[in-house]
DNA sequence: TGTACATCAGTGAACGCGCGTTCACTGATGTAC
DNA sequence: TGTACATCAGTGAACGCGCGTTCACTGATGTAC
């Protein structure tokens, strides 16, 4: 016997889905401080009044938006910075990633690149709590490699708070060209990779 | 004789000035895709169609802004990079520089981390482009040092482009302290400091 | 210096429109017996 | 299985409000002679 939600709630959340999907989806165009809650309900086919069954504001749902968009992102960033044979094998493999995922979910960075330091309070600390998260994880795992003993935790936190950045900084340049040749595509991935070679070459004489 | 603008021309500008420093103002809490016209000639006390006077639209009144909070920051930026007698000395004062600057000005540089990635595309586009020139001249300062002989072209504007970041960087984080005790400022500045230096020894060793 | 005309920054009324929120409602789904 | 009642996601009308934009205007400033 399977667990079936009940008619009402399947179809509760069915709505809910389509009002962030909507939401997401004209945030490509706008900022969520200028978002309505009338063009969110029009664009999914509901009346204005069915919003509040959901939300209570549309920054409510900003913040519902950005455990969607970040909450996914856990598992890839420990892939990213896992130790691997090689450092350049590491970094391209993180680059890769970032570049993947920009193209699987571009709605979803530009929301977080857009209202990391936008108009609406609750979501820029929503975004700002979920990467102090990241960089904590990052951390965690930059703690298990062999290059960081005698590493401070300070320090480690340091550089992996600068890989969160340079992460979204560089995810938030593949954004930019997603419409452009693939040229463009390859150009800031060679930028993106020398960055990091530049970091990881600090990291390794950062105890000399 | 001195040149005197005319006293039309010289209230025409006075207005101007009103209506960008009323703008500023209301953009601490909000972003420019959802600023009004008429909040700001609210702010300013003139009617709703004397903006039309000054700007086409608010995004035209953005541009300007941006204009106005990078345009000034290019004597700064090359301070920032010259080389010194030490480096943890330059260091020190690129960070120091940097604190005064979002202490001075900090609705500048509110709106500039805000519409960077914000709703209004002319106003990306804007920013794009003064961020690209400061790089363009952190690296034209970058090639004066001795410490450079030997780079690439290419790899001088990557290190530009990775100090332009880390500023914008360390600046919105200032930004987050501007209310909060001193420490926190202080704990602001010294990872800045700390992650400066990662890059700057990553710098040293990139010819190795 | 004085006069007659041109310019143009700022005004104020008016417009149609979409906004967020309230409210009482409907009717399908869920539940108790 | 059937019946009677409760729940509640979504409806639709209504509200007051502020929006951007238009237009003809006013009256101080500027200019030509």
């Amino acid at each position: 016997m399977s667990h079936t939600l009940g008619v009402r709630q399947a179809q509760k959340q069915k709505t809910r889905r389509a009002l962030l999907d909507a939401a997401l989806a004209l945030l490509e165009e706008q900022s969520l401080s200028s978002l309505g809650l009338r063009e969110v309900t029009r664009a999914v086919g509901v009346a204005p009044t069915a919003f509040y069954r959901h939300f209570r504001s549309t920054a409510d749902l900003g913040v519902a938006l950005v455990e969607e968009a970040l909450g996914s992102l856990h598992p890839m960033i420990r892939t990213t910075v896992s130790p691997a044979e090689d450092s350049d094998e590491r970094i391209d493999r993180a680059v890769g990633l970032i570049a993947g995922h920009v193209a699987a979910h571009p709605a979803h960075v530009r929301f977080i690149a857009r209202e990391r330091h936008g108009g609406v309070q609750p979501v820029r600390e929503a975004i700002r709590d979920q990467l102090a998260r990241f960089a904590e994880e990052v951390q965690a795992e930059l703690a298990k490699d062999p290059q960081s003993a005698g590493w401070h935790d300070d320090d480690l936190l340091m550089l992996a708070g600068l890989y969160v950045d340079q992460m979204l900084n560089t995810a938030s340049l593949f954004l930019e060209t997603l419409q452009a040749p693939e040229e463009e595509r390859r150009r800031v991935a060679a930028v993106a990779t020398r960055r990091m070679r530049l970091i990881s070459i600090g990291r390794g004489h950062w105890l000399d």
